[in-house]
DNA sequence: TATAGTTGTGTAAACGCTTACACGGTAAAC
DNA sequence: GTTTACCGTGTAAGCGTTTACACAACTATA
């Protein structure tokens, strides 16, 4: 069934070389090779009859000739699960930038949150010879980290912390951030707390946040029922639509703790739509202060995550590891609780 | 006993290559490749061998020495201005998942709106053979696109529309769209507008917006005064501080029109501050539509940007190219003005 | 039966670079 | 004036693939 047609074969030119490089200037590839490197290396009158013949000539180097020869591809890749949510992109971001300055390229790919595509994407990097390769969450099955154990190439996962960690790892515990968000709205008098959260069956780190929400709630001799928590894609109308469905049972909750800002930012809207007063009816929490959670009406109580930092770490490891300094594998960042207008005491019945 | 370990050079260990598996199999590395390409090339028997080699190894090909051979990376380059703008960290990820679900994969660099910068990373990516490019824009020096010439790969400017366009672009004309916003603007009475904008200088789609806003007034017998014109950085606070500027200088404008959506959030953020009704005492307009738009409160009035839809028809353009199918190299998509709560009629004095 | 295709496989020459090694020349040490 | 060291350079063997070409073994055709 497959119709195989003939893609037209694209030029096959040759470019220009190495050794027409050398040839032009009367050298050989050798010196050609140390000049690109390293200009001193080469004798003075050398070194202005290459430079001279890279101009004339428009020389650009070829890495992968390069990348085998010195087994070095100097790039370095990254697999997220998407770049729709700030989080990532803004690491990314950050992450990039500290790799070029240190000569790295970035290759990028999304996992969709979906683990096999993420596992088949690390393996074209592995394929691409990656140096070194970024993470996010550590959730992924043995034959993955099998994978980059053979690879023997340096990784980090992100958004992770614990000084347990068998892997690398850059960033909190989302478990005591969120249990220490509780504690503190449990403190507010808060009783009746709704969950908005995004599902945790795919995503390590929502599973934490959840374990802690729950350990912080028993502490204090409450529970988490389960027609409490309203899972949700993340977008600002699932959000909202989470609430609703919230809302819809039982008892009204006086606080709901969202997974993330976006989450929380679509809460807000639906319980403007429904003349429900935040904080004052109803105190609402988000997770990773993006930039819009100050400009939303009312400001968006948060926990500030250092999205840069964590991009900026990531880089900072592997370029060590790279180098072959020693540097800490285990990464701790710092979190911070933003409390905005949108979060209250518990209104007192 | 004499461990004689030399820390500091990479391990140079041979990885398994395809001469090992065709050492396996008992079959020649040719046979391998072709096994490698199109298992349907080679005789059943063979194949099974192959495949079992393949999978006793481990082996992983490495693209560097495919790249070397056939000339081809299966990568290719993407260069945006920033991933802190949602607009462009959507069509980044959508060029990537088309690209992915082709074979390729993304390289990716910032260039922080630095000309000068982006001009190197392009470089570098050349370097890394990519086999096609992606750019944001048009305005670089000729050497640029002599660069991309002489390299003779396709490549494609985005966020630019034009059917004169010298080099293969995607995206929609600025000029025309702010121009149909203003003349909307001035249809629903306002005289005296401000605007809000980035910096000229650096980047053609802000200079394409503002001589659009300057041929509607002008259309309609209005000018553009300088003192109207606020430049500004893309971030909320420094919008609200345009606004501030503008509003110390001569007459209130009763309606502010704003290079995007973020320094719009700040303008209207601003004006709560100031008391200042919107839309009743000032009527305000984005651009782009981000996610926060409709969240803002008033919702934000603003013109749809399609991001994904750019990221999308700029991988299908390139893709198009590399596979030698014939399309059309200046694609223009469409925009949506989105008039919402935020934007009202001139108020009568 | 002779001839011409077809198919599956192997051989070996690239692809563009790095780098171990060799070597001649000059400078430093004796 | 040797010897020793070092420096700058060239030679050539890879690095891991692809692919043009050759060839043997079939199959189809006349």
């Amino acid at each position: 069934m497959a119709v195989k047609h003939r893609v037209s074969r694209r030029s096959r030119s040759r470019s220009v070389g190495i050794s027409d490089v050398a040839a032009a200037a009367g050298v050989s590839t050798a010196s050609v090779s140390r000049f690109m490197h390293d200009p001193m290396r080469v004798s003075p009158k050398l070194r202005d009859r290459v430079e001279a013949a890279i101009k004339e000539l428009n020389y650009i180097p070829h890495r992968a000739g390069r990348a085998l020869a010195s087994r070095q591809s100097l790039i370095v890749g990254a697999i997220v699960p998407t770049l729709e949510n700030a989080i990532f992109s803004r690491q990314v971001m950050t992450f990039q930038q500290n790799l070029r300055d240190a000569g790295y390229t970035l290759l990028l790919a999304t996992s969709e949150y979906d683990p096999e595509l993420e596992f088949r994407q690390a393996r074209v990097m592995l394929e691409h010879g990656v140096d070194a390769l970024m993470l996010v969450g550590q959730k992924r099955g043995s034959e993955f980290y099998e994978m980059l154990e053979r690879a023997s190439i340096p990784f980090i996962t992100t958004w992770i912390y614990s000084k347990n960690s068998i892997h690398p790892c850059c960033g909190f515990s989302h478990e005591t951030a969120m249990k220490r968000v509780v504690d503190y709205v449990v403190e507010l008098g808060h009783r009746n707390i709704g969950v908005v959260t995004g599902f945790a069956n795919v995503n390590d780190r929502v599973a934490a946040r959840l374990k802690g929400i729950r350990k912080a709630l028993k502490e204090h001799g409450l529970e988490l029922m389960r027609d409490k928590i309203a899972y949700s894609e993340y977008t600002f109308d699932a959000g909202g639509e989470a609430l609703a469905r919230l809302l819809e049972k039982g008892e009204r909750p006086t606080a709901i703790v969202c997974g993330n800002d976006i989450l929380a930012a679509g809460v807000l809207t639906e319980a403007r739509k429904r003349n429900i007063k935040v904080p004052e009816e109803l105190s609402v929490m988000g997770f990773g202060d993006l930039d819009i959670a100050a400009q939303l009406d009312p400001p968006l109580s948060t926990v500030r995550t250092p999205k840069a930092e964590i991009g900026e770490a990531a880089a900072t490891y592997l370029l060590n590891s790279l180098e072959g300094r020693k540097t800490e594998s285990r990464i701790e960042v710092d979190i911070k609780f933003c409390w905005r207008d949108s979060f209250g005491r518990a209104s007192k019945k």
